[in-house]
DNA sequence: CATGAATGAGACTTCATTCAT
DNA sequence: TATGAATGAAGTCTCATTCAT
């Protein structure tokens, strides 16, 4: 019973996870309007019709590879509220979860364009976005009811930072193309964000 | 008879201008592939001839929008580096200087889309993006060099971080929307780059 | 199970010749810049879509109806060549091939633009019409060393005014209006290139 | 009286000369359809609204080029004629009056869009195209009369390729080109058609 | 008269989406 | 179910022609 869903399933499956890699790699180069239906279909070795069977829409095709990332950015937030520890353990383990393997990279990378693109998902996104960020505020308002984060500083300002550390191109230039080891761009990452950019005295 | 270069010159830059802030309008609002160039035309009252009359390319009317802003950026970052202080002073006036006005809204807005959109000016920006990361990294090399600056910290990490102070959506919502005053925006966006989001001992 | 290539690709050629000869007519109608990649999806009834499935410029298109033709010229003049008999025969094979059916029609037509439509084939173009002349040369050499050729008139002459032979008007007027039987048609041709229109005392 | 008309007469004329060798330039060198009024106002350094004032259509400044080299030919045609001699000589003199200058290079390099470009002037060209060619039949066939031409061929063939060789492109390519002296240019263009390309007996 | 900015019809081409096989 | 030919709306851009200055 458990395995008895698959044999077409599974190929299909497997089909739409290869569109879904191919696509991704190619937006992810090229962008959105960039990228035609028919270049995905034929790098991907399948009909067009294919993918429409699998994705109504174009836009459907690209919120598939959205929508995951940003669910698992979610549940990251999620996870890291629930860590044992401080704010600043909280906080350090999500940039530890999601700044590794894909984490927002599309999302960012995309940014711009996903009020554009994105016309039909808008409120889940919204919706989406609004638990992340709630999320993190709620991290950083217990930092700052801890007396360990800058109480003057409103949430916002903190979580907008926080988010845009994990900007894709930075990642790019020091861990692909410099070869900077991931824990060191970690830390970079955190004392930047936690410290600013000045001389620090202390510091864990 | 001094100013003679005008009389159809001038109307010539009145239309322009007009092109140009509509353009800019839409643009922001709806993306590059989501306004047309009809659409412009019509917004701003003239025939889609005209629009060619002054911009041979969609492409080149939209650089015509970015490339001020991104070298009015650039040359904030000159004076910057001439003013009269030191690094963290230098930078406070960079801040100052382009957070307010139009600085990076576009360019950091449509950031994704510079690549794909602009490919006939990209040598012309890679080029400007260079001057101005390079003056910052002076700044911050300075900074560094006078013990202010955290010296672990790689210069691009903290300039890239630097940038993102500039990312548009934040300013909109604080400043605009929730009627935050510009100079408590610029202080907090100040205290976060160069202290980070902990409690602090110091500043200033 | 041989002609197993067909079933959609037989109705894809037939579409295609449909298109062709739709886009003949009114080609040679109008002219390559008056007639529209419109009116010939119109008349052949078919989206404009269609029209780029099967040909991606209209440069393309038009250049798919000139190309056999070129193509069948140059193998005739190949076949002349190899034709028993001596240079007089050979060209008499090559007129009598040619005058008929479609021939150079096209070419002619067009000859002007040739050069400014066609640019993307312009060496393939050059290309041919080369083999085309050379081969001519070696027939018409071939006639002034055996002496039945003027040896004192260069190739080049002689075979541009064998060229001109065929130019589709003249025909058109006496073949296909005048009724004028083929063979005399061909004849008196043939007579005006070999001997002139001075009275002759022989000729065959 | 005389010269009272001038003054600024003259420079209209004299401007319009300039716009007409220019035209002529670029029309030879590029065809009818790629050659813009933009290109040809900025070529002569005038405005495009000064061209509209001396030929109310593009159409028109074209056939301004055309009309005074047809109607040239037509009265070449005329004198040839009355040219003392037999029909040899008349047709001799025309192919000398004619072959040299500018000829029907315009007529035959745009023949095959004379019919698509010219439209308003579709009957004044077909009527000075009858006149030349009943001119010339005239003399074909008082040369049959005399028994000095082959009374088989139809005058319509003979007048046909007596005009092809007018052919523009094989004078460029052996007097310009080649440097072969015009008499000489002049003498194989007759003798190919007064005799063909067979070796001859006699001819003057 | 001369100018050249403005016009707008219309050309070519792309591409998301559909649907008969 | 998978295919891919067909569709046609929509987009960018050109250019002959007009007309206010």
């Amino acid at each position: 019973m458990t395995s008895k869903i698959s044999l077409k399933e599974k190929q299909r499956r497997d089909r739409e996870q290869l569109i879904l890699d191919y696509a991704e790699k190619m937006l992810l180069e090229k962008g959105y309007h960039d990228v035609s239906m028919d270049e995905i279909a034929a790098g991907v070795g399948v009909a067009k019709g294919t993918l429409y069977l699998h994705f109504p829409k174009k836009e459907d095709l690209a919120y598939a590879l959205v929508k995951p990332k940003m669910l698992s950015f979610l549940s990251s937030v999620e996870e890291a509220k629930a860590f044992s520890g401080g704010p600043i353990e909280k906080l350090e383990y999500l940039l530890q979860r999601e700044l590794t393997g894909a984490f927002f990279q599309f999302l960012l990378k995309s940014s711009s364009d996903m009020t554009t693109i994105f016309k039909s998902y808008e409120t889940e996104i919204h919706e989406v976005l609004s638990q992340i960020f709630s999320g993190i505020h709620e991290i950083l308002n217990e930092g700052k009811r801890e007396g360990v984060f800058d109480p003057e500083l409103p949430v916002e300002f903190m979580s907008s930072a926080f988010i845009n550390m994990f900007e894709p191109h930075l990642y790019k230039e020091m861990v692909v193309v410099r070869r900077m080891p991931l824990e060191v761009y970690i830390r970079h990452t955190a004392i930047l964000f936690f410290q600013g950019i000045m001389k620090s005295k202390e510091m864990k």
